[in-house]
DNA sequence: GGTGAAACGAATCTTTC
DNA sequence: GAAAGATTCGTTTCACC
């Protein structure tokens, strides 16, 4: 199932971090919004290094983006679902027009290549049951090449965060 | 951020949001960094109005956090899984406990409590298989209160997105 | 590698209309 | 909604450790 996706793209320079590098991104990932200069007192450091570490951290592609982060349930969209689908065919060809579909999609906000008996695991916003049934027939039920599927729902959210360093 | 003390509205307040609200958000979801200025130029408004708005929205919680999104390759940290538990014990006791150590784990970037024959599932960040088999060992292993579990590997990611709205 | 200070343009935020 | 002002921030540059 490897050929389904490309293999990564290097294009960014590689980077080695230190301590201080990492204590920047754990708190840059809780509050995008931290000024150079708080993130310099905390580290005691000046605010030159503290900013010539993020420039390069953002050049290298370890901070990928700064984001808002927006609360589903207030913004109408309080549904999450697991959607677990495989395949018929898993051919370059086939797999990739898969791919390219499944991405258009506003409502899948994950996707991913798993192991198991499933190929892939779609993590799926909307704003309730009625609102998936319809993603499920109007845009995964035009799909021409899913053999199964398999619906789970999120009841709640015990964690979610994106921080990645620790 | 100084609106994290706001004096006024601390419970639920629901807020409506329009069409402008939207625009603004689905900037901001995409790139935090962009300015008042930007912004209103994008929507044809003034600053003061989306400078307005964004506080609305912030202090209602509907823009949780601004957070920078680390790649987790770049630091080490390439190997996802989805890792499936379920429960001897249901009780409210027993389920907060399970709840209150798996959230203290910073491998564990989510947990999600799920229907199906499985309680919860963890997306778990590590360096490699041997980090992940410690994680399991050292602190799956420890918990006293898991009746099966399952692990299933991400082998590639297709998307990913924390872009909610559309 | 780092400090500390200084400076400019641009941003935020408050006030007033 | 707009406009203007005060304040703070990001950014670059410098001499120096």
């Amino acid at each position: 199932m490897n050929n389904l996706t490309n293999t990564k793209k290097d294009n960014a320079s590689d980077i080695t971090l230190d301590e201080k590098d990492i204590a920047i991104l754990q708190l840059l990932e809780e509050d995008a919004k931290m000024t150079i200069r708080d993130l310099a007192a905390r580290l005691n450091l000046s605010a030159t290094p503290v900013y010539e570490r993020i420039r390069k951290m953002e050049q290298a592609g370890v901070i990928r983006q700064y984001a808002a982060i927006v609360d589903p349930s207030k913004i109408d969209k309080a549904l999450t679902v697991l959607c677990y689908i495989s395949l018929k065919e898993h051919g370059k060809k086939a797999g990739g027009k898969f791919i390219k579909e499944i991405t258009s999609f506003p409502e899948v906000m994950e996707c991913l290549n798993i192991s198991g008996q499933f190929d892939f695991m779609l993590k799926v916003q909307v704003k309730d049951m009625y609102a998936y049934h319809e993603f499920n027939v109007n845009k995964l039920g035009e799909l021409d090449n899913i053999r199964h599927m398999e619906s789970v729902f999120v009841m709640s959210v015990i964690k979610a965060t994106h921080r990645v360093v620790y």
